[in-house]
DNA sequence: CATGGGATTGACT
DNA sequence: GTCAATCCCATGC
């Protein structure tokens, strides 16, 4: 058995994230996140950028964003309200503040690891264990001694999609949790899928009656 | 050095 | 629906 499923061959490359940080948001649902023997499915994303008010980068550098501005295709994680890691990929040419917000995902393997990580019982809902930023930081035991590390070869790695979700039903809605720039349509969810974080995008089981 | 805000969550009304 | 917990970091004195 391998510790790990994808080696440097399979994650994705550095210049995967080297474009337009909507792209990458959009590009990354579907893709598989790993770290600590435990692994899921992207399903849900939000861009920043530094050109709007919303994103930490706005301000511009310093040292809590130096990571943001960095060489794309690290980990940027940081501590929100206190308690809970944010994971996010550094996206754009370096010296551009970009980054997509992963937000949640589909447990694929390690799950007993992540039920533990969590805090959860044996008869906790899957749905349950990655269902927003700080819970799948939580399970798959990410933490800020992360922030930095390269996403191709470090210790988190994020892989491409896999043929079932070679082209997923993604929907549009506007940012969560957030006091400015609230209006701009920079989150991404897979439609109908029940790992997506409350509150679900008014469009989230439109034209997605199957899932 | 003190203060205030925040890309959240879970418990409670 | 509302609200507290909790801590890193930017800002201001």
């Amino acid at each position: 058995m391998c510790a790990s499923t994808l080696d440097g061959a399979r994650a994705l490359p550095g210049d995967f994230y080297e474009r337009p940080v909507l792209e990458v948001a959009r590009a990354l649902i579907g893709c598989t996140v790993e770290h600590a023997g435990s692994a899921g499915v992207i399903v849900e994303t939000e861009a920043y950028h530094d050109s709007e008010p919303a994103s930490h980068a706005f301000i511009g550098v310093t040292p809590r964003t130096r990571t943001l501005f960095g060489a794309p295709g690290r980990a940027y994680v940081y501590r929100s309200y206190g308690i809970h890691s944010l994971l996010n990929a550094v996206c754009e040419p370096e010296g551009v503040g970009a980054g997509v917000l992963i937000r949640a995902l589909e447990p694929v393997s390690g799950i007993e690891a992540m039920r533990a990580r969590r805090g959860l019982g044996a008869t906790a809902r899957v749905e349950d264990l990655c269902s927003g930023p700080g819970k799948l930081t939580q399970a798959l035991g990410v933490t800020l001694a992360d922030n930095a590390s390269s996403l191709s070869s470090g210790p988190v790695r994020i892989g491409p999609r896999s043929a079932q979700w070679a082209d997923p039903p993604i929907v549009t809605g506007t940012r969560i949790g957030i006091s400015r720039a609230v209006d701009l349509p920079w989150r991404f969810c897979v439609a109908g899928n029940r790992n997506v974080s409350r509150p679900r995008p008014s469009a989230w089981s439109d034209g997605a009656a199957g899932r």
